[in-house]
DNA sequence: TTGTAGGCGTTATCAC
DNA sequence: GTGATAACGCCTACAA
């Protein structure tokens, strides 16, 4: 099965057919449609490998995510970033290949990636590990394109697709400073992470509209490889007074929820609580948590449209698109 | 950057190059030394495009999984037969594709998945969508090594991976029923899903097992183009004089609580509740769920396990892998 | 509008 | 132990 084929099977060359198949050349509509036919008929698929050779493009991209552990609520946020990236990418005729390095590995070389190790994609979809350009230079160097998804580090110029994470924050922490809270802790993954940072800088601002000083004792952020657990810190975090919280990320609030309960406490009326979610879990949980929720599905799909964008040499129209985010407001963050 | 270059690089022919990169044939140290150095200095990776050009293998698998919506716990657990998946396949030196076919289309030709309409892949890891090999018939006549993952299809001769759904349903309706319930309701996605099925007939056969016959009016099967809702069929079941429910699969469970909730009973005095679960959120509902987990990232990285070594043109070891699940006990499921 | 021919970087066959 | 050389299937000058 090969253009030769095609070729004997309807007098033409080679050549011809492969323009007619391409669209490369003008052909005469009697060649052209001879030519459907034996494709049709042998049911003729063009050789990736041969196109691929002469053309150095392989049409696969490749999406590198960070992977924790099973059963984590932040792989589901990947899981919909997968998914509309493969949407987006399917319609132009690219493949999608999965790649995923540690979460929790500092200084993992990214370029030790295996499908990075081969001649194979025509380029990347990063979601970068840290806040540090520094962290993902060596994949810049293998000179692919690159669109980043979900995070942006610091000094980063490369296109990125990400959710507007600190005016959402501000809203949400608004929300419990209007409500009457007065001690609203706040629990992030790590300052070493662009959203959280962002989320941390719109409670930050939350606080400071409200005339109130950020208190760095009830500000932890729970680092990976972190001394203690992140029952522990939570419960240090409600022994220091305070009357709320805001988490930044789903796995957190879900803890955030079951030691408050551990603890007897009530929801909201001794601590509210606003967290993330990336599932519909929040909905039937003691009570339904008031979370913000992210476009993940979008993010991908933006991302992968701008890459295929770029892969087509043409200029992106934008290099950095920021989503909104909703607040879904339940029951968790006020008894009023 | 080729062999060629390595080849005038060494002195040495091209020939023996490629055999010192394959291992294909004796290579004595000394160049063998000076050809590892040479790859070093530039560089050197082989071009895949042309190996596969030689080989026709790409080196490449794709896994085949239904997408729902976004925000679906389901997703979370394709999320992690995914990720055991990757794992496996990299271990060999392959890469992973993605695809996915929408979970509620009836009678959706898998073979129109873009990736299968390229000379591409060389072999398919699969969710199949029912329980009838007639609906992957076009994929199996693709004539690549399959392995299915989650669902055996009725009459499945193909090598599969999936949990022990009956017995671990067994177990948790006998829990039920042990317990002192004895008007446990089933409610699941669809009679023409294989796992479906199979708790079903778990559920079955513990009633049988507690001289309990199955009552029909309060077994339910969601299916997906059903004239009701979700919480439609779910209030009906809760009117039938039921004690306990036992649901099967996640998203179900979630929706179970919510009405439940809804509706002022409490759990488990009014219904004791069993569901599935993909995610950790199961131990913040109220009350925490008692819940079947299933170990995704090992039925990823099985089945990939046994896609590889037929790759390999081994006979495969074992052509159906029954997974153990477990049952978690919680609160939901009695008040004793 | 069509055809000829060369080459992309491998692997495989055969010969030494 | 080692090397020439012919494919694999496609694209693309260059020619007609």
């Amino acid at each position: 099965m090969s253009l030769k084929k095609i070729a004997e099977m309807t007098g033409l060359s080679i050549t011809t057919v492969s323009h007619a198949i391409n669209g490369t050349r003008p052909v005469s509509a009697a060649s052209k449609k001879k030519i459907a036919e034996s494709i049709k008929a042998i049911n003729f698929k063009p050789n990736l490998a041969a196109r691929m050779m002469k053309t150095s493009r392989s049409k696969t991209v490749v999406l590198i995510i960070p992977a924790t552990e099973p059963n984590n609520s932040t792989n589901c946020f990947f899981f919909d970033v997968l998914n509309g990236a493969k949407t987006a990418l399917e319609k132009h005729g690219y493949s999608l290949i999965i790649s995923t390095y540690p979460e929790n590995v500092l200084n993992f070389d990214l370029s030790l990636i295996p499908i990075l190790q081969r001649i194979w994609v025509d380029g990347i979809l990063l979601v970068p590990p840290s806040n540090s350009m520094e962290d993902i230079k060596s994949i810049i160097n293998s000179n692919l394109p690159i669109v980043l998804i979900d995070r942006k580090p610091k000094g980063c110029t490369l296109p990125v697709v990400y959710s507007d994470s600190k005016t959402i924050s501000y809203k949400a922490v608004s929300l419990l400073l209007d409500s009457g809270r007065k001690r609203v802790a706040f629990l992030g993954v790590s300052s070493n992470n662009p959203t959280c940072c962002d989320r941390y800088a719109g409670y930050c601002e939350a606080l400071y509209a409200h005339g109130i000083p950020v208190d760095k004792t009830i500000v932890r952020f729970y680092e990976n490889n972190h001394a203690s657990s992140l029952t522990e810190i939570i419960n240090e975090l409600i022994e220091h007074n305070i009357d709320s919280i805001f988490s930044a990320n789903s796995m957190l609030a879900l803890n955030v929820l079951k030691v408050i309960s551990e603890r007897n406490l009530k929801i909201p009326e001794d601590i509210a609580v606003i967290g993330f979610e990336n599932l519909d879990w929040t909905q039937v949980t003691n009570p339904p948590l008031t979370a913000i929720v992210q476009d993940a599905n979008a993010m991908g799909y933006r991302a992968a449209e701008i890459l295929v964008d770029i892969l087509a040499g043409n200029q992106p129209k934008e290099s950095c698109v920021v989503l909104p985010a909703k607040l879904i407001k339940r029951k968790s963050h006020s008894n009023t």
